[in-house]
DNA sequence: CGTACTTTTGAATCGCATCAAATCTGGTGG
DNA sequence: CCACCAGATTTGATGCGATTCAAAAGTACG
């Protein structure tokens, strides 16, 4: 076996080194199969969780009945925003094999009132979620498919370089295209020599966007 | 003069109460007229300011030089993420005349630091903050001008009444579709009786999404 | 080998962006 | 008060790009 086949498709994410050691000592590992649910809309938040591997997707259904991709975490901590909730406002599911490590939130809470090392560092993260979450905004914003791809790359990647975090499918999803014009806009970029693809790692060629990420 | 001739297009906030006073004596109130400019691309941050009133957008620029909407605020904080950042990711402008109240940024840290219901707070409204700009997401992701302006009022108003928070040109901006398609979807939701708007009041009265914001 | 899924290509259609222009509005100054 | 201006609002016509439906080929996995 190769680097080449190895099935997951995030590398893999470790705790945070600023969460209080007797947090850790209480926390247990749960596994999750593909298509498995990590909570749903309106329950009662009593668990903090933090991906380890695999993949979750937080989910919404409109009225007619299609799904919308709230947030795609192939690692950290999902659902921060739920310490200080009542009920979950969308669906958690797992679209990959997955492991998490669950904190019991109570805990959790009580860790974040004792130290404040642990709160100053839980409020770096939660800015940094809001700063990525503003780039995501401004992609979307974006009219084509080509811009959103290009801002991708430059925002997620490095130096115009990035490792495919999941299936292009998913993807897709993301950057709120269909598959179909994901699949199609990147091979015209590909013919274009705009865009450089060996295997998951994508390469960008064209002019540079602004690399303020 | 009466309520209807209010020039301002959103009500006035106030600064949260949580703030420690000693940080209040220190702020400074700051005025800015239309298309002023609050903080640069690239500058060092060394303040933190919160809108009382008016509009600031923080963007950037593409390539090509269009502008991205990346946050528009009508009140309270803005940069809440810059707590901990070296230079500002975006350019900041009001579009309106606008007053701010600003902390020095080096005592607002220091404050967040000495006070842990200071700290707490703020960790508060950066998980609401969260919570928001996934909506956002969720929105933008949504592929017809209908479903977002739906959902646009069913997250952000209340009971499928909304009060419009600026001119439709911005509200375009936001939602991710040109002023014109905006427009046009307007005027055919209200043909098609799906929505009233009586000035600057809009009310959905077709099938109600979730309410889950 | 069969199943489920992703990836890929094709064709038709739809919705939005775009350019253009007219109207309306609020505010300014003569 | 009226002329004027800048901006928002509104309507029209056109074209492009993405969605959608359809179907085939590739791929991972048991």
């Amino acid at each position: 076996m190769n680097d080449q086949e190895m099935p997951t498709n995030c590398s893999a994410y470790t705790i945070p080194e600023w969460l209080p050691e007797n947090l850790l000592q209480s926390s247990r590992t749960v596994t999750l199969e593909a298509g498995e649910t990590v909570f749903v809309f309106g329950a009662r938040p009593v668990s903090m969780d933090f991906v380890l591997s695999g993949e979750i997707h937080m989910l919404r259904y409109t009225p007619s009945g299609s799904q919308i991709l709230l947030h795609r975490s192939c690692g950290g901590f999902i659902a921060e925003a739920s310490i200080d909730i009542a009920t979950y406002p969308c669906d958690a599911v797992a679209v990959s094999n997955s492991t998490l490590v669950r904190f019991e939130l109570k805990q959790f809470q009580e860790a974040l009132e004792f130290s404040a090392e642990f709160r100053s560092a839980w409020n770096r993260m939660l800015a940094r979620e809001i700063r990525r979450l503003r780039t995501q905004c401004e992609r979307l914003a974006l009219h084509t498919a080509q811009a959103r791809i290009a801002h991708y790359i430059e925002c997620e990647g490095r130096d115009g370089v990035l490792e495919l975090p999941s299936t292009l499918k998913s993807w897709a999803h993301e950057l709120g295209l269909s598959h179909e014009a994901l699949y199609r806009e990147l091979s015209k970029l590909k013919s274009q020599k705009v865009l450089q693809m060996e295997g998951r790692r994508l390469h960008w060629l064209g002019t540079k966007l602004q690399n303020s990420c």
